[in-house]
DNA sequence: TCTAAATTTGACACTTAATGTCAAGTATAA
DNA sequence: TTATACTTGACATTAAGTGTCAAATTTAGA
């Protein structure tokens, strides 16, 4: 997984090399030219379901934009924190045992 | 880490352990007693401020309460994907590389 | 048991953050 | 140029987070 690159980077270089116009992904997001740009530009952050239907327009693994996105947004969540790393180890041990124990 | 209480579990046995009542530490952080009845009970968040108070009002490893509470949070987060796991690895990458290259 | 204190519950108010639109500005390229 | 694409910033709307209050319930000691 490139960790190098932000979600807006590969978005805007997959939109591009599909020549497609902002202004038309933003139309069958559904949502207005200046977020998509945004989103693009890291400025604002796309929606879980935003993430979703760019995979499928600009033919994207799903589940690897997916990852890219959550795990980016968690990085920024925590990286004011000097215990991030710790956070996201426990995080993890977390996960397995809700996920093993789920009501 | 122990990863099988709940932070909410913790406050309230440390607190029953100290023999405070949710009034009395309410008060101190100023916060309404059905708040704290709420966190401790898994109903509501804490703040971040609020785990740092109770740390120091219940003697409790403040980075220790503090990641335990934070990867709750994050492991609630991402509870329901399927790619979880995956994201939080990559996640981890992310922090070092960007602690790495803060701007 | 009685009853006072502690805790819980739920309705609601307030604040902040997230998400979006719009229109005017700037950059690009034919 | 000048038309098209993109960016910017002010603002509106909505959703989430944080809190209060008062009534209901639970708990524990006399």
């Amino acid at each position: 997984m490139n960790v190098e690159k932000t979600t807006g980077e590969i978005l805007r270089e997959s939109r591009e090399k599909k020549g497609l116009l902002l202004r038309q992904v933003a139309a069958l997001l559904d949502i207005d030219t200046a977020i998509l740009s945004k989103v693009e530009r890291g400025e604002r952050k796309a929606t879980k379901e935003q993430i979703i239907k760019l995979a499928d327009i600009l033919d994207l693994r799903k589940d690897e934009l997916l990852i890219h996105y959550l795990s980016e947004k968690i990085a920024y969540e925590l990286l004011d924190e000097d215990v991030a790393s710790q956070t996201l180890k426990v995080a993890e041990q977390r996960v397995k045992y809700l996920k093993a124990h789920r009501r």
